[in-house]
DNA sequence: TGGGGGACCTTTTTT
DNA sequence: AGGTCCCCCA
């Protein structure tokens, strides 16, 4: 080990090679805690220590968040006062497109739909070609077309391929070909063409091509195993020039196959790049032996993986508590109990972690927090940008930047309401479908609820040229009077929780009121539509974290517990047919075993309520596979005075 | 026009 | 059980 480079210290010899080796193609396969990030971190450190231009390395990561520690990480160990660019795929493109947005038909202020744009664009357009959104449920169509997207399918190329198929991909081909020329008229984008145009625009344009691949000398790629296909596209052709292409993964963590992700990249990495090199890196730095041992029987029931053994100096540590309970209310109590009994042992709250297969758990289990005030916070579930209140207002924002954007706009027309109905609003979709912009129809009606919606909005355009974001939004917030509009008396917390939400909006606009009025408006719309919601997860506050298994990869804790257990949720009733997914469930489960550090609980219910009802559920057959000696059985037999329990 | 009330449908995971 | 959608009345 060379003492002068700072790069190469506290590393195994493994991790060493994986940032020494810096020519060609590299394949990491780095298990579960097997110090990946420190890997990569120290990687790009040594490039920079070798002499490479910052702006020559490229990393791409699953998250904001996690660019940004390795961002930070890497500054510690070297000083540069530039970093090279780091962020997730969607950020990249983003960049990309934003400076070449001409050259793939858009304008360069485009705006990024979420899936709640996305779903309303499609129930447009599916009832004005008389298909009937109840029938088909828009989120299956858009499903298809994300799919399409991933696999780089336009929608000229799946009217060819799919056009004359059943009823299903007919439906896809008619709304594909509205929505996407829909998307265009509105400068917007979705999240999956964010990727495929900017494949496109380098497969069409070679100028383009080659200065990106000029530039981007060193590429590096986190969670390898979670890419799709028009992802690998764009990593092949940015690294085709100089072919330093470095991927890290574990196809054992591959659990996003549902949304196109194909773990047969990282699979066939080798056959993709001949003279790839292979480094396995397969001591884990994290769990006791027990949780290795555990998670490494779940894992290995499936085939078609790069069979590969965890290992551990740790500890033996603590046998897996594996616990039978009545129902949610009886798990929940089992929780929060050994939650206590761990604060005890010097535990604190911020190193417990609750794991879930689906969001609809998280309430029953929150009630048990609230009840035995213990604090906590929940990752996901209806996020944060998500909210009726903080989409009302980024509204607003969003039509003001681009008042092309009639999605924004059918949030806007009658918030609070103004008289304006969806009889009125389906004139001026009308209009517009003859290209007449909203603004314009607005202007020229003889209806005075229109023209008052239009001084309003013409206003604050005005205003966003010499306004900060902050003081923008502030503006409208006053003109349209919402505080008063959310909660009309002051007294009911709903609308005060609403207010305090959008209270919390402003943190983020302030970080854009230093930019020049419109850029920072378009930036800060940027982030909202990036942001995930693991980013926002700091370290700080001592509480609990309630998420679900898939927000829990990346992360560890010393304790974990993992609820609802059962057939049916976990693995989840909608995989148990198809082999494929049983397998990525099983992947799922191994990525929460592997998320606890010393403590490890696993819960199940004799019943559970599922749609309202009561019904009688098994445990899942991950539990039973877990071998005697690594687990502690424990039936809690008390049950809710009320409740009768039948159990065979 | 929009709010209230009832029917009905929902739950996999998310950039 | 909870949210959403739709219809009808004011």
């Amino acid at each position: 080990m060379s003492k002068e480079s700072p790069a190469l210290k506290g590393l195994n010899p493994k991790q060493q090679e994986a940032v020494q080796t810096i020519d060609g193609p590299v394949l990491i396969l780095a298990g579960a805690g097997s110090g990946k990030t420190r890997a990569l971190t120290h990687r790009v450190a040594y490039l920079l220590e070798k002499g490479v231009a910052p702006e020559n390395i490229l990393a791409i990561t699953f998250t904001n968040k996690a660019a940004g520690e390795i961002k930070e990480r890497v500054q510690k160990l070297i000083k540069s006062q530039r970093t090279p660019l780091m962020g997730t795929f969607h950020s990249l493109c983003v960049r990309i497109l934003r400076m070449n947005a001409d050259k793939v038909g858009y304008g360069k202020n485009f705006v990024i739909y979420d899936s709640d744009d996305q779903k309303s664009l499609v129930k447009q357009i599916m009832i004005e070609k008389g298909f009937d959104p109840k029938k088909t449920a828009p989120n299956a169509i858009l499903g298809r077309i994300s799919w399409a997207k991933n696999k780089m399918i336009g929608w000229k190329k799946f009217k060819d391929q799919y056009g004359e198929e059943d009823f299903y991909n007919k439906t896809v081909t008619a709304v594909y070909e509205d929505y996407q020329q829909s998307l265009q008229k509105f400068n917007a984008m979705d999240f999956d063409d964010l990727i495929m145009l900017t494949v496109q625009l380098l497969k069409k344009d070679k100028n383009t091509a080659e200065k990106y691949q000029k530039l981007f000398k060193y590429i590096l790629v986190d969670e390898y195993q979670d890419t799709n296909m028009s992802q690998y596209e764009l990593v092949k052709i940015l690294s085709e020039k100089y072919k330093n292409l470095f991927v890290i993964g574990d196809d054992y963590q591959s659990i996003y196959g549902w949304r196109n992700a194909d773990i047969r990249n990282i699979l066939n990495f080798e056959k993709d790049y001949p003279n790839a090199k292979i480094i396995e890196m397969t001591q884990n730095y994290r769990s006791t032996k027990k949780i290795i041992e555990a998670a490494q029987h779940i894992i290995q029931k499936n085939e078609d993986q790069r069979h590969k053994k965890l290992w551990t100096e740790n500890d033996d540590g603590q046998t897996i508590k594996i616990v039978e309970v009545a129902n949610e209310r009886e798990e929940g109590k089992y929780v929060i109990e050994a939650i206590k009994k761990s604060q005890g042992r010097g535990i604190k709250l911020k190193d417990t972690a609750v794991l879930y297969r689906t969001h609809a758990q998280s309430r029953a289990i929150e009630e048990s927090f609230l009840k035995a005030n213990i604090p906590y916070k929940i990752i996901g579930g209806v996020k944060f940008y998500e909210r009726r209140e903080v989409k009302d207002i980024l509204a607003y924002l969003r039509f003001i930047s681009n008042p092309e954007d009639i999605i924004s706009f059918g949030r806007v027309y009658n918030i609070p309401p103004r008289k304006i109905g969806k009889v009125s609003y389906n004139k001026i979709l009308a209009e517009y479908q003859k290209k007449i912009p909203v603004m314009q129809v607005l202007e020229d009606s003889d209806y005075p609820a229109f023209h008052l919606l239009h001084a309003l909005l013409k206003g604050f355009m005005t205003k966003s040229e010499e306004y900060s974001v902050t003081k923008l939004a502030k503006h409208i917030l006053d003109r349209i009077a919402y505080k008063e509009y959310l909660d009309p008396t002051g007294k009911s917390l709903d609308g005060q929780a609403r207010w305090e939400n959008i209270q919390e909006l402003f943190t983020v606009t302030k970080k854009y009121d230093k930019e020049k009025p419109r850029e920072g408006l378009a930036k800060f719309l940027e982030e909202v539509a990036l942001i995930q919601e693991t980013d926002k997860l700091d370290k700080g506050s001592d509480v609990v974290t309630l998420m679900t298994v898939h927000s829990a990869k990346g992360l560890e804790f010393p304790q974990i517990f993992m609820i609802g257990m059962e057939e049916h949720l976990f693995p989840h009733a909608r995989s148990i047919m198809e082999p494929k997914e049983l397998a990525e469930e099983r992947r799922l489960c191994y990525v929460g075993i592997t998320r606890a550090m010393r403590d490890l609980h696993m819960t199940f219910c004799r019943q559970r309520t599922i749609f309202g009802s009561s019904e009688n559920t098994l445990p899942s057959r991950f539990l039973l596979e877990l071998p005697g000696h690594l687990v502690d059985f424990q039936q809690d037999t008390s049950v809710d005075e009320d409740d009768i329990v039948y159990y065979s």
